[in-house]
DNA sequence: CCGTGTTTGGTATAGTGGATAACAATTATC
DNA sequence: GATAATTGTTATCCACTATACCAAACACGG
């Protein structure tokens, strides 16, 4: 049984000579390049991974730099109120401010009211940690954002997301 | 020891009533509002719950579903091209297929030319759940957005998006 | 004042997505 | 024909997410 039975089945060798140029052809992305949905994870997880190069020094990632701004913006405020606003569930966030906690860049006061609740507030380390972070994300990572996008560009984008995370 | 030593830690009785209307104040977002990949993250999550509730019927995840929308579009392909095209690592992609293929919605084809791969083919019940599902996420899914944002506000969306995930 | 219910921070745990190392089978290369 | 590379796969680890449960503290209604 050498080609008598599957006479179509091996004449790949003659292809391969006759269409040596084209021969790994991309792979057709097809309707998924219009999935909004798919597109907006590639470009998250790309913007997520230039913040990360953008912010190495400080060893800062997202979700932690998104808490120290909070905490600057918000001071007073307990664990769970953060954690609420950040989409983070409660024992999620105990973790995460462990390690924030443990590099004395917050701390967690007892309240004097409640007595339950642990009032969240920047360090001294905190602060300047945070303002550096923030002039790395402005000149680097927010910077180049705009040169892709444009000014106007960035800021219509900022707008639809927005408008998708609040009203959809 | 009634209260003599500490004269100033209660009096939350009196601004209870004082302040009553805005007991509870907003915590503010600040400068989070303005960080690209915070909104970005957002919105993603927010168009990604959709997806999943508008193709909760047919049982699929945007992953599974990008799957079979590459399927039908690029037939004849094996695992790791299609893995790799989706930035599926191919360890990963494994159980993904799996259970796409438990479903009876795709099939893998041991290659004639190399024995080695696995060439991978929508079924018809995968076909014909893709073709259903492609309805429920144009009319009901991108319905939505386009609702929100306008025919070409979302394209503009999708542009930018695109260029960020290409190009950054 | 007391008992009931709720809230807060926390632990334990499970599920999921992503990443690396290693492996057998197969193919490519020289 | 020996060596290197590739394919699918397993095992494993890490990060993130989600749920159940707990003790301490508070709120409230009797």
């Amino acid at each position: 049984m050498s080609d008598s039975a599957k006479p179509v089945s091996k004449r790949e060798g003659r292809r391969e000579a006759a269409v040596a140029v084209e021969e790994t052809q991309a792979v057709q992305l097809g309707e998924l390049s219009d999935l909004l949905g798919y597109v907006l994870k590639r470009a998250q997880l790309k913007v997520f991974e230039d913040f990360l190069r953008c912010v190495a020094p400080l060893q800062l990632t997202p979700a932690q730099f998104s808490v120290l701004l909070l905490l600057d913006a918000n001071p007073g405020r307990n664990q769970t109120e953060i954690a609420n606003t950040l989409g983070i569930l409660r024992p999620n966030f105990v973790s995460l401010l462990d390690s924030l906690e443990s590099r004395d860049l917050c701390t967690r006061v007892r309240s004097a009211n409640d007595r339950r609740s642990h009032i969240l507030m920047l360090t001294e380390k905190g602060r300047g940690v945070l303002a550096r972070a923030k002039k790395l994300v402005v000149s680097k990572h927010e910077a180049r954002l705009n040169e892709l996008l444009g000014p106007d560009g960035r800021e219509a984008l900022l707008g639809m997301l927005t408008k998708i995370a609040e009203e959809f």
